[in-house]
Formats: C-alpha cells, structure tokens, sequence
DNA sequence: TGTCTTTTTTGACGATCCGTCAATAATTGC
DNA sequence: GCAATTATTGACGGATCGTCAAAAAAGACA
C-alpha cells in the first residue's frame, strides 16, 4: 500500500506536474489558451502520455478546480470553530468565504469554464462528485450554525424558512457578488469601489432582516472582524 | 433611408435568419455545439458569407444575448411604473427579473459563455457596450426606485451605504440564486425545491434588513404580488 | 544475465473546425 | 449594355483534438 514502485511514483509525480503546468496557462488564458500539445511540451512527455492520465482537456480543468475544494471546507470547518455567538461565526464563514474568493481566486474562473454544459458534459462523474460533495458538506457546516443559533434563542426563522433556504440566500449573495466583481466592468462606474466590504455589509443587513441576534447596529462589526482574522485566520 | 434595395433587405433578413437558427443550436449544444459549416449549410449560404456578417461565432453568441437585453430593459420599465409604494415597485422589478429569467432563460446561457475572457476577448467593443449599457439602465431604474424610497422617507440608509451599493446586493442575490438554481444539482438536494419562491423570500428580508417600509411583516406580499402581475405584467 | 510478458510511451494520423482569400457571380451606376 | 463595385463561394492552410499501432521500458522469472 504505502510502498510504491519508482515507477509509480514517476507517474503520480507526473500528474502533479502536468496539474501544475495546466494551471496557470488556464488562469492566464482561459480555456482556449489551454492545449495538449502545449502541456506535452512543457512536460517533456508526449501527448499520448497525457491522455493515459486525463481523458480530454476538461479533465485537466476539473481536476484543477478539485484541487482547491478541500481548502475551502477546510476554511469553513475553521471559521466554524470561532469562540462566540452563532451570528459571530457566521461573520467568520463569511470571512472564510472571502479569503477563498481572493487566495483561490482561480477556482472562480475553473467553476465559470465547468458551468459550460458542453464543457461539463466532457468531465467524469467522478471528479464531479468530488466538488459537488464539498459544496453539500460547506454549505452543511453553514446550516449547522443556523441550528445552533436557532437553538440558543438568538434566531427565529419565519414558519415557511428552513435553515437550508437561508443559507441559499447566503450562498446566492456571496456568490453573485463575488462573480460580479470578478467579471463585471460597470461596479467601479456605478460607485461600488471594494466590493467585499460591500458583500459584508449587504451580508449584516440580510442577517438583521432574519433579526439574528445580535443585530450588527449594537455590535462593533469592525471589531468582532478583526478577532475573527487573529484568532482563526491568522495564517491566512 | 426606410428604403432598402431588394439586395439590402436580402442581406438584412440574412442576418436575422443566422440567428434564428444559431440560437436553438447554442441553447441545446451549448458553444461547442455550434458552428460555422453546419449555420452555412442551415441558412443555404456560404461559410464566407456568414463571416460578411459576423467575425467569429463568439459575435454570433453575443449578437443572441443582444437580441434580448432590450427586453430585460422593458421589463424593467414597465415595473418601476406600478402604481404604488416604493417598495412595491421593488417588488414588481423582482417579478420583471424573475420573468426574465423564465421567459428568456436562454440568455443567462449566452452569458455564461460570455464571462469567459477567451471568448469574452474575441467579442466586438461595440455589442459588449451594447450589453453593459443595458445592464446599467436596468440598475439605474432600479436606484431611481431605491431613491424615490429615501425621498417619500420609507427608506433611510445607513450612513456608508449608498443606493448603488443597495442595488449591488441585491443584483447578487438575484443573479447568484438564478445562476445556481439553473446550474447546480445541490439544490433539490437540500430541500429547495422552489428557488424562485425563495429568492423572493430573501430579497424580502432583505429589504426588511433594510428596515424599507412597509415591513413584509405588516403587508401581504401574495396580494401585492397578485396585483403586479395583473396590472403590469399581465400580458406576459 | 537473458528472455519472455506486460505495461508504458510515442508521435504520426485522421477528423473536425476555424477563418481567409482569390476567383467568380451578382448588382449597381451611368 | 457595359464597366465598376459589391457580394458570394468553397477550397485551402492552420490549429487542435483524440486515437492507435508500433516501439521502448519495466517487470517477472529462471
């Protein structure tokens, strides 16, 4: 099991390599700028070798954006283990969110290539499971603290609203902001020049709609942010 | 000028037919289903001759999500008109994007191939300002509303919030939540089952954050919904 | 070490599609 | 009706994909 031939060993090496040749000519050049040939250059292997470890090209990409998957549950497992009320590790989830956003800002851009029906369709079921299994296991540590925080009393859900629905929306806000900053040119025209700081607040104002206690007008937001980055994410 | 010789008008209604018949081919294939050879032989013309029309299929592509922002304007007019508190009229211009997103669903997949910059990159200056600039006019319909809410005194804003960033917040939300309820598998997963129900949900809190009045608690959004449906929309 | 088997690597190849352009056809102006 | 202009055509060169038979390397075994 843990002993493996040099031969193995080559050809996992490999993979790493051509991963890690793949990356940024993707992130450079987006999908066009991305071939075959050119991976097989740069590796000093042939083509054929490559198509023995990734079916096509949407592979490669896929197998990118797997590659930072695990980091993004990792920072959301953090940011649920903040020291405080639910609403203050919610504000940590959101931070967690954010310093994906901007250290893994690659994974946007491979998650905008894989929505491509005709690129996603290329992809193995496997490695399409792997992502979506994050995303379920994110967004159920997210749901887990608007439990918690239904169950010490500082939130109360209208009758129809699950936990799962709010985190939806948490979800859809963070994401479309995040995308729209990313791709959009008409932000900075319309006045809207730090985006994230603009998602936080938006962020604040959604909770105080749920009336999640404590409501951010009684709170230094500023202040619980900058715990947030010390105690959890100091390394980030 | 409204006279057009008999070869004018042949090569204007080309144009509309190229579309016409890229269109389906791009919503049911996606990109890489369509292309050049197979409009030619469709449209009973020429390669070259498309290419007098359009310079690339990433042309082609836009040129369909031009076909339809006009319509995303009109329908935003046509809510801001409700007769009613500001905050209805909020109300109504979800329902516009909401039918949007219905009627014209085809879109959001041109846009999703749009974003990317090597597609994005070989798109004329000209139809992308086209685009930007109908999303511009939709979000200033939009602030005009936000602003006649600060004017009649339903809305006061926190003091570093502006009404751009408002309409920021929720241009996510609505964008994050369409894009990921058209795309993503997770959702029936956990238990959303209606996403467009939901969304309205949100922004509603979220305008409650916003402490916008009247409150959703003390109103019955269905019957205001009914009623933006019936005098505005009614013909959709 | 030598030989046979299995695994891995290779790159030439066919297929597809893009975008061009010189040759041809149609239209317009006079 | 003829010359000038404009539009159309499809063969072509170039890029890239993914395959596969042949060659090379690795492994098994005496």
């Amino acid at each position: 099991m843990t002993t493996l031939t040099p031969k193995q060993r080559e050809i996992q090496e490999r993979e790493t390599k051509i991963l890690e040749v793949a990356r940024p000519i993707v992130v450079r050049e987006g999908y066009h700028g991305l071939n075959m040939d050119r991976i097989a250059e740069k590796i000093s292997y042939s083509k054929g070798t490559i198509y023995n470890h990734f079916s096509c090209k949407e592979e490669i990409i896929i197998a990118l954006a797997v590659q930072n998957v695990a980091k993004r549950i990792e920072l959301f497992r953090q940011a649920a283990q903040f020291k405080g009320r639910p609403r203050y590790r919610m504000m940590a989830i959101l931070e967690a969110a954010e310093i994906f956003a901007t250290k893994f800002s690659d994974y946007f851009q491979f998650e905008q290539i894989l929505v491509l029906d005709s690129v996603r369709e290329k992809t193995s079921e496997k490695r399409r499971m792997v992502i979506q299994n994050c995303e379920m296991q994110c967004m159920s540590v997210v749901s887990g603290i608007v439990r918690d925080a239904i169950a010490s009393g500082d939130l109360e859900l209208p009758k129809h609203i699950t936990p799962e629905k709010l985190v939806y929306g948490l979800w859809s806000l963070t994401t479309g902001a995040y995308s729209i900053a990313l791709t959009s040119d008409s932000l900075p025209q319309i006045g809207v020049e730090e985006p994230f700081a603009a998602v936080r607040d938006q962020v604040a104002i959604m909770l105080d709609g749920y009336r999640w206690k404590p409501l951010s007008t009684k709170v230094d937001r500023l202040e619980i942010l900058m715990r947030i980055r010390e105690e959890v994410f100091s390394n980030e």
